[in-house]
DNA sequence: TGACTCCGTTCCATTTCAAGACTCATATAG
DNA sequence: CTATATGAGTCTTGAAATGGAACGGAGTCA
C-alpha cells in the first residue's frame, strides 16, 4: 500500500495518518503549537531539509491544518498558523507527549510542564467520555461499524 | 536528522515518535486494539510487506509496547499482545481517530462507533485537565521547561 | 555596491521502503 | 507418502523519500 492510498481507506486513523502521519509533520506541528510560524524558524529548530519542509508545509496548508498568510509586503513574507482544524489536533499531540513523558522521562520528570491557565495548575491530559465524563479505559470500549455505512462493505478498520 | 536520532532528543514527542511514529506502526497498533494478535492476520488485514511487519513488531516488542508470547508449541506460534504500556497509547490513538472522524467523515458519520461500556453510551473522547477536570483548550495552555532539567540546556522542545 | 535575510529550488548520493518470490517447519487431506 | 496449507519469516530488487549543500531572487541595510 502506498502512502497516498491510505487516504482512500474508510478508516479514520488511516485518513488522519495520510495527513499528519509523517515523521516530520508531527514535529512541525509541535513547533506550530509552540508558536513557531516562519519557514526559517521551523527549519533551524528542526534541522529538517528545506525541501522536505517546503513539502510538508504545503501539504498541511492544502489540508487546511495550517494557513499561510502574509505578515508583510515587500518583500512578501508569509507565516504559517494553525487553523481551527489544526488546533483540533491538540488532544492527539498532547496525548503522544504525555505517553512519552510517562514512559521515557528520567527521574527529573518530563522535559516540559504544562499549565492549564483556566485553573492555574500544572496538569496532564486525561481522556474522558463525552457522555459520562469519566476517564476512558480501552478495555471498557466496544467498537462497531457505523450501520449507516453498511450498505455494502463489511470491513471494520479504525481503532 | 536521522530517524534513530529522534530518540535521543529531550522532547517527549520526539521520543514517542521514535517508537510509534512510523507510517505502519500506528496501523499495526490499531489492529492490536481491535484484538488482532497474529502475524498473518496483521499482514492480511493491512496488506503490509511481511518484512516491514516483522521489523515493526520486533521494535514494538523491544520497546515493551507489545508482548510476544507463544500460544502453542509444535509448531511454536506466537501472538502479539498489548502490554500496559501499549494500552497507555489508547488516548493518543483515539484522539487521532476522532480527528479523522471529525474532519474527514462523510455525511453518514464516522466509520466506527465507540461505546463506553462503563456508561453504556456511544461517545467521543474529550481531553480534560487532570486537576480541574475541565476540557482543555490549547489556547489555555502555557508551557515551561521543567526547572529540574535546566542544569545546562536552555532548549524547550515538546508541545 | 556589497552583505544580509527570508523563502524557497535544484541536484545528487544515501537510506528506507514496497512487493512479491522464496524458505522452512509442521499439519492435514487424500 | 504426496500434495497442499499455514504461520512466520527472509531475500532481492527497483522505486521513493531523505539529507546536505549549493543556488536564486526579492528586497533591505549601511
Amino acid at each position: 500500500m502506498r502512502w497516498k492510498e491510505l487516504s482512500s481507506q474508510t478508516c479514520s486513523l488511516a485518513r488522519t495518518l495520510a495527513v499528519i502521519g509523517d515523521r516530520w509533520t508531527l514535529l512541525v506541528l509541535r513547533e506550530a503549537f509552540l508558536r513557531v510560524r516562519r519557514f526559517d524558524d521551523f527549519q533551524k529548530r528542526l534541522g529538517i531539509a528545506r525541501r522536505v519542509l517546503t513539502e510538508r508545509l504545503a501539504l498541511l496548508v492544502e489540508e487546511g491544518v495550517l494557513e499561510k498568510r502574509p505578515y508583510q509586503d515587500r518583500p512578501v513574507r508569509h507565516e504559517y498558523r494553525l487553523t481551527q482544524k489544526g488546533l483540533d489536533l491538540y488532544p492527539a499531540l498532547i496525548a503522544l507527549v504525555h505517553w512519552g513523558d510517562k514512559h521515557y522521562a528520567g527521574e527529573d520528570g518530563p522535559p516540559l510542564i504544562h499549565t492549564h491557565m483556566a485553573c492555574g495548575q500544572d496538569f496532564t491530559p486525561v481522556t474522558t467520555c463525552s457522555e459520562c465524563g469519566e476517564p476512558v479505559d480501552p478495555r471498557d470500549v466496544r467498537v462497531r461499524v457505523n450501520p449507516a455505512l453498511l450498505a455494502g462493505r463489511d470491513d471494520e478498520s479504525a481503532a
